[in-house]
DNA sequence: CAGACCAGGTGAACGCTGTCAACATTGGAG
DNA sequence: CTCCAATGTTGACAGCGTTCACCTGGTCTG
């Protein structure tokens, strides 16, 4: 109990405050001095591990960059068996992950894909998110459950769609209800029709946020 | 030339010129100090206008708007005759003039569908935009050049693809080059095969800024 | 074992910000 | 002509990110 001069592992601490508070309050409402109080540490002892405000934050959009693929990782560890149904179940599963995401973190997506954060992790083939699209996408290929002759560009589309309709719910502009119903639809559009008609509603992609 | 004590359209001048600030700088880097800096104006005149900061970021953001919708609406004029290859071309190039605001007015896309204007043209189908979009798929529809079966729910799917591909763009998740691969693949997804090969590629839909 | 080193902490200060309350100015209505 | 309401100014406040000079104390060396 006994505050030690030296903190110790200040870094993780600073991140993992501003994790909470980001998540309750929004990126742009949290402060450096703040998360210092919380810790009960100076203000300017922050720049010990971090260059300026935003390397901080670039930090915690990395956590929720990494929070996000857990989620999708556990979608894909739920429907592992190598059938079409399950290729189905991990692309709508996946789909349904994000959007998830995006639902009940808003304030942590908004910072994760913002101005700050976004620059960080591009080219975005190098982050698990997309690659796990392109590869639930190339397993739809190989079952074929894809529409005959839409595979160019179609990760880009499918994910741009995504990613979109992740940013309305966010922003307010739809619903989280309209969430089924954007799946039902991008699923029309992308997948042969009358294929494996069992949808897999059962599996709650929620979880907690990484380190 | 002579100063006078009242502006006169204050309120105005405030906006036209965090407009051009937040065009150029984004919207996180203006300050109300620096505005009425600009305009020879004391800082706390803004609070004769505007209840705070936000309030008069909110009237850019909806400049924002009306220069987008301004840009669809002037698609819909070069293309306007009543035939399928028409109809089309209203579909593609509204589309692209989406994706081309988000490309040449990045900062002010972002203020216009951030956090702090987004919640403000809330429900979208009051807004210009969605309106035109809805607007050219039913047209396509009558044309019947939309695969069949695929109508239900296309509006809000056809429109989270835009926005999120507008998105990755400001992002720089995607270079600009992607627009037109992206548009082909949408393109594959909804419209029936051949009907119109003929891509207008020649309509530039790009503008000034509205007010 | 003494002592220097240095990563990692402190405290005060700077300039900037948004916001407010009290006061000044003035065009135009009565 | 007078007065008022709209609209501008002044000065102040608290909070912010950031910097700089300095302090602490565990560790490694002579």
């Amino acid at each position: 109990m006994s505050r030690t001069y030296h903190h110790g592992a200040l870094a993780e601490a600073m991140v993992e405050q501003a994790l909470t508070e980001v998540r309750v309050r929004g990126a742009d409402q949290v402060s450096l001095r703040g998360i210092a109080q919380a810790l009960e540490v100076s203000p300017s002892a922050a720049y010990n591990h971090f260059p300026d405000k935003e390397g901080l934050l670039q930090a915690v959009g990395a956590c929720g960059l990494a929070a996000l693929d857990e989620r999708m990782a556990r979608v894909l560890a739920a429907h592992s068996s190598d059938t079409a149904a399950a290729a189905r179940a991990r692309f709508l599963g996946l789909g349904r992950a994000y959007l998830a995401f995006a639902v009940d973190e808003t304030h942590l997506f908004q910072l994760t894909f913002g101005p700050i954060c976004a620059p960080k992790h591009v080219p975005p083939e190098e982050a698990g998110p997309y690659r796990k699209l392109v590869a639930s996408l190339e397993d739809l290929d190989r079952w074929e459950l894809l529409k005959p002759g839409i595979r160019p560009g179609l990760d880009l589309t499918v994910w741009a769609a995504t990613h979109g309709m992740a940013t309305l719910l966010v922003e307010g502009a739809v619903p989280s209800e309209g969430v089924e119903g954007f799946l039902e639809s991008l699923s029309r559009l992308v997948l042969v029709e009358g294929a494996v008609q069992a949808d897999p509603l059962t599996f709650d992609p929620s979880g907690e946020v990484a380190r």
